[in-house]
DNA sequence: AATAAACCGTCTAGTTACTGGAAGGTCAAT
DNA sequence: ATTGACCTTCCAGTAACTAGACGGTTTATT
């Protein structure tokens, strides 16, 4: 199977694909006569996994201590826990600093309704 | 005043306000005789105003259309909360995002009691 | 056979907002 | 004279891609 392919099989786009190959995420697969790198299932699986652990935020260093965890087979179960409570303390801290962000914009935003920019009451909020 | 004193003034560091100066977010100072730059209490106000625009996020070239708007008061208000809405839809879309992940995040952490990687539900969670 | 569309490849550089480090100059105090 | 705390510039690195340039290959169509 070619990139492209593969790409949508796993729902990645094939410059993405190229740049974990370069950063050692994935192992360089084989290589058709004209050039062109050909996938196979093992690497769909494995691609997969990557994804769905980037859609949780996971940063590729833990992602890559994930995989080398399964295919070692050498780590407990408690090195795999802890990158993902990691994880799961960082998204709730920036939740709880989003919440503060927001708070404080939408106090900006509620006595904005002057015209001119001397009056903006936006402005003299962050001005004072 | 040296860009030290500012940087404890404004809570910005030294290197940050350089970095500033770079982007032409803020002008070059005067310098004294010996090249160090000399800053004034209307820097420290832009800077206050900066700082606390990207507390809340705000994308430095919209700062700099916040600034442009205040110094040449040329803009109505409605440029002006145009880009403060549009940092709040932002961050409200980010909390969402992150609840998601949070979700996910915890049910993987659930199950996760076994010694051995092998069998390991985080793992296999992230497999299926 | 010529040509166009849709692939593929490598390489370089840009994105955002800083931060770190090297190499060296200046100033005040000991 | 020397330490330590400043200051300067310049270059490189961060995270995770993404965009673009430039060119080769394959397949289908004219």
């Amino acid at each position: 199977m070619q990139i492209k392919q593969l790409s949508n099989l796993v729902n990645l786009n094939a410059k993405t694909i190229r740049y974990y190959e370069q950063i050692n995420l994935i192992p360089a697969p084989k290589r058709a006569s004209n050039g062109y790198r050909t996938y196979t299932k093992a690497d769909t699986d494995r691609l997969v996994f990557i994804r769905r652990c980037r859609d949780l935020q996971i940063p590729i260093d833990d992602i890559k201590a994930l995989l080398a965890a399964q295919i070692l087979g050498d780590a407990s179960c408690v090195k795999v826990n802890g990158i993902i409570e990691n994880q799961l303390i960082k998204v709730r801290a920036a939740q709880k600093e989003l919440k503060k962000l927001e708070v404080s914009l939408a106090n900006l935003l509620t006595n904005c309704t002057e015209n001119t920019i001397n009056d903006c009451q936006i402005i003299k909020e962050l001005n004072s």
